[in-house]
DNA sequence: GATTAATCATTCGGTAACTGAACTGTTCGG
DNA sequence: CCGAACAGTTCAGTTACCGAATGATTAATC
């Protein structure tokens, strides 16, 4: 997963010297974000898993037999491109497409026991990967932060359930 | 810019229900930035400016006649796309390379008058956008939340000067 | 009950945002 | 003055997508 960051990619060394006067929640929150979702990219790594892959596999075995659209929606991945994953995960048979009992359009995804078991690998490093982001925090400070950050995502509009992939 | 959120982009509705049990402030911060960037990105359109063009014309005026090397090492941009980018700001008449006095392998950047104007009026914008963002909180709600991104910013070892081309 | 409209999944062609290797002209160290 | 190093550039490729068109099927309307 990518994030053209507003301050473009980094692959090199730290700047040294900031340009103090204003500090940037937004700007902060960017970074971090970029920096995060690298991160926790090269945690799926060696499970070769995309974060995307990862989402879907939580998302169907959340909610096993689900047609492929609803999940779609759900995870606000455009059609086509679910496809590709879907097609991806099948062929690595962590997930299988079913045909809907009623709607022969309709394919339900469920999770294969190889699914399963990946996915609670890969939940287990999500886990300790956020364990080890918010290791700087003490438990009030933790809550603090949560707090703040859903408020300021209110704000947004960014509803509260979105992206529920990576939650539980 | 893009950020390929953990969870995937988003161009439709939220989603409702949540699954609670545990609240990852990894995928908080991914998702947030994700928004963020996004709708940063949207604020500098009418300007017709890319964030990370905005950056560039930052770091020009912050230190006006630095080669384009620097700047590019600063903002942790690779050479050939420095290069692109500055074609562009200078074919828009925004900034400008001139001959180094004593090293002609060397290009340094100037911001022409055009460039000055845009960019102050990118600045304003960004500055009333960071106000939106932070407007749910209060004065010292916001100077804890900064405090709180920045330790774990710290924990990331994300070097606090880093990624200052927005800050100021 | 026959059209017509909508819907699910899929394919395919394209695009934006890069990366990395190779090249040119220039400078510097010995 | 020779070779390594370097600034800037070019270009061909990669990744991660999107959107429009298609085919199969089902629902809606007359």
């Amino acid at each position: 997963m990518y994030h053209t960051n507003v301050a473009q990619r980094n692959n090199s060394r730290p700047a040294e010297e900031a340009t103090p006067a204003f500090r940037s929640v937004a700007f902060m929150l960017s970074s971090l974000g970029y920096a995060v979702s690298r991160r926790f990219h090269q945690i799926l790594e060696p499970l070769e898993l995309e974060p995307g892959e990862f989402a879907l596999l939580r998302a169907v075995s959340a909610s096993d037999g689900e047609p492929q659209n609803a999940l779609a929606e759900r995870l606000r991945i455009s059609p086509s491109w679910m496809v590709a994953i879907v097609d991806q995960l099948e062929r690595r048979r962590l997930l299988e497409r079913r045909p809907h009992a009623h709607d022969r359009r309709v394919r339900n995804l469920h999770l294969t026991a190889g699914g399963k078991k990946l996915l609670k690998r890969a939940e287990q490093q999500a886990r300790r990967f956020d364990r080890q982001v918010t290791e700087p925090l003490t438990e009030t400070e933790l809550l603090q932060l949560l707090d703040l950050l859903d408020r300021v995502a209110a704000g947004l509009e960014l509803a509260p359930g979105a992206h529920a992939a990576l939650r539980g």
